[in-house]
DNA sequence: CCACATCAAATTGCACACAATATACTGGTT
DNA sequence: AACCAGTATATTGTGTGCAATTTGATGTGG
């Protein structure tokens, strides 16, 4: 949309649109990653996955979906690609036959020792302050908390 | 990569990261653009190309793709797309027969009158202010700027 | 206990992103 | 003119995102 300072007289004109900044930073972003995330064969999102499973082994394909805000379109075939790669096992629930039961394998733990050294390069890789960095965090969820209504 | 505030306890955790506030806003912006695009028939990227063609009608596909960051193998499939629809029209240039030359139709000079009021309508879905916008804008142009290198 | 709404995943179809490669045109060099 | 490095676009292949639909399991009212 546009920058709005505070009318503008070309609305349409891309430099002074924030959603495009955004964009572009966001695409930027998970370019940047993908030297860090090769060495450990994951995609940005399948790292995303990785890491709600480091902290909540066995969810269900819902709770993820929530978490990372993707839907089962997105997820399904995202996941089995892990399960391919032996990371992931896609059990179901005792319970709830419906439900995936998404339970890591040894390699899937394993993996998390590996990671922990991306978020300290990715962050010498923006070259942003950590101040800068909390301030874009907290408008980026504000920004999504209002898109998601 | 982490929020850096300043020591984080757990690297790897989700709700800490910058990247996915990042990663989760993008999506959601391009996802509340739709509403407002369909019915211009278009994507959010086949806007973006839009707009820089109302602005620099002619340009050749390097350009194109130097304004918005994409390469051909996005682009030249989105072209062949909004060509299909009649928007654009996809010439060679007379002096170096291996440029495009991408031209608006009349079909896609009108929707420019159309396109007018999408910046406006998504600056009020924001919810943010004028000033928080231009911040957001800055901050992504800085980390845009610093990946890019 | 059975029709029926609900729900979790999966599937389908389309449109990006982008790395890697191929194709085709251009401008010198010889 | 033949060669060749460089350039502009196109193609191929993989992996998302997401709307829309389907499949199969669950629970619930009659």
């Amino acid at each position: 949309m546009h920058m709005s300072s505070p009318l503008p007289e070309n609305p349409l004109c891309l430099d002074d649109q924030v959603c495009f900044s955004l964009y572009s930073a966001a695409n930027a972003m998970v370019r940047a990653y993908r030297p860090y995330l090769e060495q450990l064969q994951l995609t940005y999102p399948q790292y995303l996955v990785m890491m709600v499973l480091w902290e909540r082994n066995g969810i269900s394909v819902k709770l993820l979906g929530e978490q990372l805000h993707l839907d089962s379109g997105t997820l399904t075939p995202l996941l089995k690609r892990l399960e391919l790669k032996g990371l992931v096992c896609r059990g179901r629930s005792q319970q709830d036959e419906r439900m995936r039961e998404l339970a890591l394998t040894d390699a899937g733990q394993a993996l998390r020792e590996q990671a922990m050294s991306v978020p300290l390069q990715m962050f010498c890789r923006t070259g942003l302050t950590p101040a800068q960095l909390t301030e874009l965090k907290q408008l980026c969820d504000q920004l999504w908390s209002q898109l998601a209504e």
